[in-house]
DNA sequence: CGTATGGTTCGATAATATGGAACTATTGAA
DNA sequence: TTCAATAGTTCCATATTATCGAACCATACG
C-alpha cells in the first residue's frame, strides 16, 4: 500500500461512474461526503450508520475510487477522501448534481 | 411469456436506474431508443451495430426493462422498445437528459 | 403443413460482490 | 522500546451476476 491509483479525469467514462453509483451503499458514502463539499472524511466517518464489514467497506470505496469519483490520501493512520468535484465536472459537466439531487 | 413485467413508476430506483446504465451497450441502447423519443424499436433495430448473441442482447434489454427505463410490447413478431420518458422525468426529474447528454 | 423471423429461456462457465480472518501502518501510552 | 489501539487493506472462500451457446416458443407467410 504505497498510496492509491487514482484515474486521470480524460479516463474517467460515464458507464464506470454510473456503475460506481449503482449501490445504495456508495450512494450514500458520496452523499456524505459531498456535504463536505470540499472537505474530506475518513472512511468511518463517512460510513457512520452503514452496518457492514470493514472489508466490505473497503471494497466501496475502491469501486468509488477506480471510478474517479473520490480521492483518497493517507493521512497519519486514516484515510481521507473527498469527491473529485471539479475533475468530475470538467469531464461531465452538471451530471453529479443531476444524481446526487435524489440521494434523500 | 404472457407478456412483460414493467415495474411502476413510483417503484423506480436511483440506484436501479444507474446501474442499468451503467453499461456501454446499454447506454447505446437507450441511446438509439431516445433517438425516437416517442417512437418505438425493436430490439434488433435497437441493437444494430452491436456484435452480440441474441441471448446476451436479451438479456441486456431484461436489465433496462426491469430498471423502468423501457417499456417493452410485443407487436407480431418482434417486440416494441420504448423509453418511459414521462414516468422517468416524474420519477427523477431531469435525470435522463443530464445522462444521456454524453452519450455520443 | 413447413420454414423463416424475432425473440426468450436454460444451463454451463466466467467475472464480480460479500464478509471473515489475517496482515500493515501509524499513533499513543507504559 | 515494547505493547496495544486504531484505521484500514489484502487474501481467500462462498454467493451472486454476466456471458453466450443451444434449445425452445410464438407469429407470419408460402
Amino acid at each position: 500500500m504505497t498510496g492509491f491509483v487514482h484515474p486521470a479525469t480524460a479516463d474517467i467514462t460515464l458507464a464506470g461512474v454510473l456503475g460506481a453509483l449503482a449501490d445504495p451503499v456508495r450512494l450514500k458514502l458520496l452523499k456524505k461526503l459531498l456535504e463536505k463539499r470540499h472537505g474530506c472524511l475518513s472512511c468511518t466517518e463517512a460510513a457512520a450508520g452503514a452496518e457492514m464489514p470493514k472489508s466490505t467497506l473497503s471494497h466501496h470505496f475502491r469501486i468509488l475510487r477506480d471510478a474517479g469519483l473520490i480521492r483518497t490520501e493517507k493521512l497519519g493512520v486514516e484515510n481521507r477522501n473527498r469527491v473529485r468535484w471539479e475533475d468530475l465536472n470538467e469531464r461531465f459537466p452538471g451530471l453529479l448534481v443531476a444524481i446526487m439531487k435524489f440521494q434523500s
